[in-house]
DNA sequence: TTTCATACACACATTTGGGTATGTATAGCA
DNA sequence: TGCTATACATACCCAAATGTGTGTATGAAA
C-alpha cells in the first residue's frame, strides 16, 4: 500500500474554541477534587466528616485539595472559634454549577461503568501483560 | 463559645453509594483522557491531529493516554499498513456514551469559568502568595 | 545518497503527587 | 497530672508521573 498523506486543513487546537476548556481541565479533571465536590454536593460537611466519606484520602491531599477549591470559590469555608476548632466546607453558589457535571459523570459510572471492565478483561486476553 | 460535637450517623461513604463511581474517577478524572477524549468526540483522528490539536501534550504522554483509553474500550485504534505508518483514532459506542459528560464541562466551562479567576484574584489579595 | 515523514519505543532526568510522622492549641475528663 | 479530641500546618521522603532526547523502519522525493 502507498503512502498518502492526508491534508493538514483544519489543524488549527480543538480545545481552544473554548477557551476556558483547557483552564478547566486544570481545575476539575481531578480525582480528589471530584470526590470532595461530590460528597459536600450532597451536604455542608465538616474535615473529618469529608475525610471518611471519601475513605482512602490522606489529610495532606485533603487539605491541599480544599484550599484549593477555597481559592477556586467553589467552596467555603467556615471556622467557629471553638476548641477543639470545627471548620465547616460547603459549596459556594459557583460550586452548585458544577452539579450538573458531577451528576452526568455519576450517572455514567453506574450506566457504563461494567462494559470498560469487560474491554478490560478482553484488552488483556489478547495483550498479556508482561 | 463552647464545644459542640455533631452527631455521627451517616458516616457511611457516600462514594461508595454510586458502587462504580470510584473507579470512574480514575478513568477519566484526568486532564488528558479528557481533552483526548473531547478532541475525538467531534471526529476520527490521526496521532499527529490529536497533537496538534490539544497542543501542549508531549508524544509520550499521548501514547501512554491512547493505549489506557483503548484498554478501556472508549476508543478504538486503526494501523494502516503503509510507510510512513499511519494509525486513525476514534470513539468506541462506548466512548460516545461519555459526550453528555464532555458537553457538560465544555458548557460549564464557557458559563462559570471567568467566575473562578476572580474568585482566585480575591483570594490571592486576602491570602498573598508567599 | 541524503533527507523527510509518521508513530511510536525506550532510556534518562526531573518534577510532582502523595504518605507518614510530628507539632499546635486548649477545654474537659479521668 | 496527664490524656483525648479536632483540624489542621509543616517537614521529610519515596514513588509515580511526566518531559526530553534519541532511535527505528522504510518508501519516496530531492
Amino acid at each position: 500500500m502507498k503512502y498518502m498523506p492526508k491534508p493538514k486543513i483544519n489543524s488549527r487546537s480543538l480545545l481552544d474554541e473554548h477557551p476556558y476548556l483547557r483552564q478547566t481541565l486544570d481545575l476539575i479533571a481531578d480525582k480528589w477534587v471530584v470526590a470532595v465536590l461530590y460528597v459536600l454536593s450532597h451536604s455542608t460537611k465538616r474535615y473529618g466528616e469529608l475525610q471518611r466519606e471519601i475513605g482512602n484520602i490522606s489529610q495532606r491531599m485533603l487539605t491541599r485539595t480544599l484550599r484549593d477549591l477555597e481559592r477556586n470559590g467553589l467552596i467555603e469555608r467556615k471556622v467557629y472559634p471553638v476548641v477543639p476548632p470545627m471548620v465547616e466546607y460547603s459549596l459556594t453558589p459557583l460550586g452548585l454549577t458544577l452539579n450538573r457535571v458531577l451528576k452526568s459523570m455519576c450517572d455514567w459510572s453506574t450506566e457504563n461503568f461494567q462494559q470498560v471492565e469487560i474491554a478490560r478483561d478482553e484488552y488483556d486476553k489478547v495483550n498479556p501483560p508482561i
